[in-house]
DNA sequence: ATGTCCGTAACCTACGGA
């Protein structure tokens, strides 16, 4: 099974680059994220006509997530206990758990936004508790945290920044601790693993990025990872490349003892 | 570099957010 998780940063301004990134890269399940749209101006017909089914929870002007999956899709849940934006959706894929997360960007430490990241972040990890570490599941999208100094361009640019701070990264290690595993996407180009470069000041061409969109799996095995720089090049990409990653689920093998 | 791109509101330009 081919998963991807993207943030698209408007699903209707990218819908020609989603089409034709769906059509090449083949994937049966893919999370995204800042679709930007209200649900009745998600396109559903659009992708139905390539097969994928969806859902998405969005109410307009900002955050929206979507899971899309051509393997079957049994909506499971659109919202976190007690919050409201749209930034949470869960379906089941063709015996796989997957979960569509924006996580909220923080802004600024002296933000109210920070906070409010950091109580979102709780609430996803306390939304764990009801699963089973063993049953297929990814995690996958924008989490707006740096999990190590290594995945930001230059760390000491960050220096009293979001993104790096350290109960940020707590609550990422706390999601692994439960027994997520962090797929790492093999090396690229520069062999950095970013997933995020701002539109400014030609940080792409520069390869000054930044990795804050992760795939975090349980019971399944990796067969490949990959950063898809190529969806980040050219004209209006968003500024997020797609991580792509195959994978087999391990209870298939699990049914058979 | 205050560097760009998004949707929206309001009306072709400004703004918040990222």
């Amino acid at each position: 099974m081919r998963i991807a998780t993207w943030n698209v940063n408007s699903v209707g301004a990218r819908l020609p680059r989603l089409l034709d990134w769906l059509d090449t890269r083949q994937p049966d399940v893919a999370a995204l994220q800042e679709t930007k749209c209200a649900d009745a101006g998600f396109p559903f017909e659009a992708l139905a006509e390539r097969g994928y089914q969806s859902l998405h929870v969005g109410d307009g002007r900002w955050n929206g997530v979507a899971v899309v999956s051509r393997v079957g899709l049994t909506p499971v849940a659109t919202a976190l206990p007690g919050l409201t934006e749209p930034r949470y959706a869960v379906a089941d894929c063709g015996g796989l758990r997957v979960t569509s997360v924006y996580v909220p960007n923080g802004r600024s430490i002296e933000d109210p936004q920070y906070p409010y990241k950091l109580e979102w972040l709780a609430t996803l990890r306390a939304s764990l508790e009801d699963l089973d570490p063993a049953a297929p599941q990814v995690m996958m999208g924008d989490f707006n945290i740096a999990r190590t100094d290594a995945d930001v361009w230059d760390i000491a640019a960050f220096a009293g920044s979001t993104h790096v701070t350290p109960p940020e990264r707590d609550a990422l290690e706390s999601l692994v601790a439960w027994g997520l595993t962090d797929v790492v996407a093999r090396p690229g180009k520069n062999d950095h693993p970013y997933t995020y470069w701002d539109y400014r000041a030609g940080r792409f061409h520069q390869d000054l990025g930044m990795r804050i969109d992760y795939v975090l799996s349980a019971g399944v095995r990796v067969t490949d990872a990959y950063v898809d720089r190529e969806a980040r090049k050219g004209k209006l990409p968003s500024d997020h490349a797609p991580v792509v990653v195959d994978l087999e689920l391990a209870s298939l093998t699990n049914e058979h003892r």
